[in-house]
DNA sequence: TGTACATCAGTGAACGCGCGTTCACTGATGTAC
DNA sequence: TGTACATCAGTGAACGCGCGTTCACTGATGTAC
């Protein structure tokens, strides 16, 4: 698997990260659209023929960046989600956490995340690759869910007739051991928590917000209360029955 | 004020129109950072260097489509908000109809959306022009607030110590008029309200969400509720001292 | 009302630039016998 | 262990393209007297 057999594939790795990075400073640089294939190779002191052995085209190269941007902010999610998984009634800390460590990341990379969360880069169309890395940290807000579920129960009004059938679908698809009206508060929740980052990042909130940090634990923690999770020491006041 | 002295000031009116309106067909066509002044001007059926009568510059050019696009979402938002700002009692369905205003603009105009909403335009940094414009919708929301305020009160928990000078800050600057715990709230709840429109337009909730509308319409309803309106018939369990 | 002058929209050529991609090639590294 | 061959990373030149911006110019529209 990750064992590599002579020095011809162990130079290919080396070489294919070397671009990806350079790829990835020149992002930070300039942006997505002024991405150029040219600069990487110059930057790299090879020439730029020389590339097209690596990636088959330039999109090829933005698409492995995308990739390797979800798959970091998810493991950002990732770590910080299964840190205090056991500790019992600490699901709303988890929560915060996650979304912390999303925001995190993105601060820390903000023209990567740009690349995943801001407009979609004119003229290219992701492909099927991206989707698994894009659900990382989506899967993450869900584990914790579940297991909040099971330990005391999630409390949510039920859903008025309009949404309940989509919010069964989506239940099916994402969480099927999840109330439908909890997924249906996930998904919207999902959406929100990336809006409050990429306003931050993208300067909406320039001469607005001063505390961000502050502002948006406080904006995560309501968004907790509205999937169900209820801040420590609370007890649910209509706690649906929980498995286990 | 309004009126338009010879007919060279009338065509350059007109140009100017032209050269913004075929700006904005190939933002559409092919996004923000392919704005080209010489394809604009090919499609004009000018020479490319006449274009520099109208913008001193791509920049310039591209920055009166932002404001053009601020403006259109914002006024979108305000005349949703006017309607029925008579009648009360229905605050909560004036917030929905605000929200669901910018949302049909910004499915009507995906790429101006992701222009003002999307990843800065690389190299590109916003000018002071358009911070007026860009407040518009944040205000219009505002307005919804303060006349349920003014009305019935707004219920919400007060805020823990460390938000608490920040949000009193931000109430100073934005709607001295409103509980420090609702600006909090509602800069809050407008960063998520656009987190939901650009994860619909960007794709996110492609093979996720099929009936998006019905989830928008949720969410923004639980997002009111957030910053402590309430669903038509309901009264305030704690309500807030208003004025009048 | 008529004339001299100023303003300004639009032209056309040019400058200098960087880009993605292709292709025939060289020479080093790996493989099969 | 040694040799013949296949693989493949990297070269260098070239193709064809579009871009933003400048500049001296022409000719029509507007203005002052």
């Amino acid at each position: 698997m990750s064992t590599i057999r002579g020095a011809r594939e162990r130079a290919r790795v080396e070489v294919t990260a070397a671009i990806k990075d350079e790829a990835r400073k020149q992002l930070a640089a300039d942006g997505a659209a002024k991405l150029s294939l040219r600069a990487v190779a110059r930057e790299l002191g090879m020439v730029s023929s020389a590339l097209y052995r690596y990636f088959p085209s330039r999109d090829e190269l933005l698409t492995a960046l995308i990739v390797d941007a979800y798959d970091a902010i998810g493991l950002a999610a990732e770590s910080a989600g299964t840190q205090g998984a056991g500790e019992a009634g600490s699901h709303a800390t988890r929560w915060t956490e996650v979304a912390c460590a999303a925001r995190s990341w993105a601060l820390g990379h903000p023209h990567e995340y740009a690349l995943i969360y801001g407009s979609p880069v004119p003229g290219y169309t992701a492909p099927q690759d991206t989707v698994g890395p894009a659900s990382r940290v989506g899967l993450v807000l869900i584990g914790v869910l579940r297991d909040a579920h099971r330990d005391r129960g999630l409390a949510l009004p039920p859903l008025g007739d309009a949404l309940r059938p989509e919010a069964a679908r989506m239940a099916a698809d994402l969480a099927p051991d999840l109330p439908p009206e909890v997924v249906a508060a996930l998904v919207a929740a999902w959406a929100q928590l990336f809006g409050l980052i990429s306003f931050e990042l993208f300067g909406q909130f320039n001469r607005v917000v001063e505390e961000r940090e502050l502002l948006f634990r406080h904006a995560v923690r309501e968004l907790g209360r509205s999937v169900g999770l209820l801040p420590e020491g609370d007890r649910p006041s209509r706690a649906v029955a929980g498995a286990a």
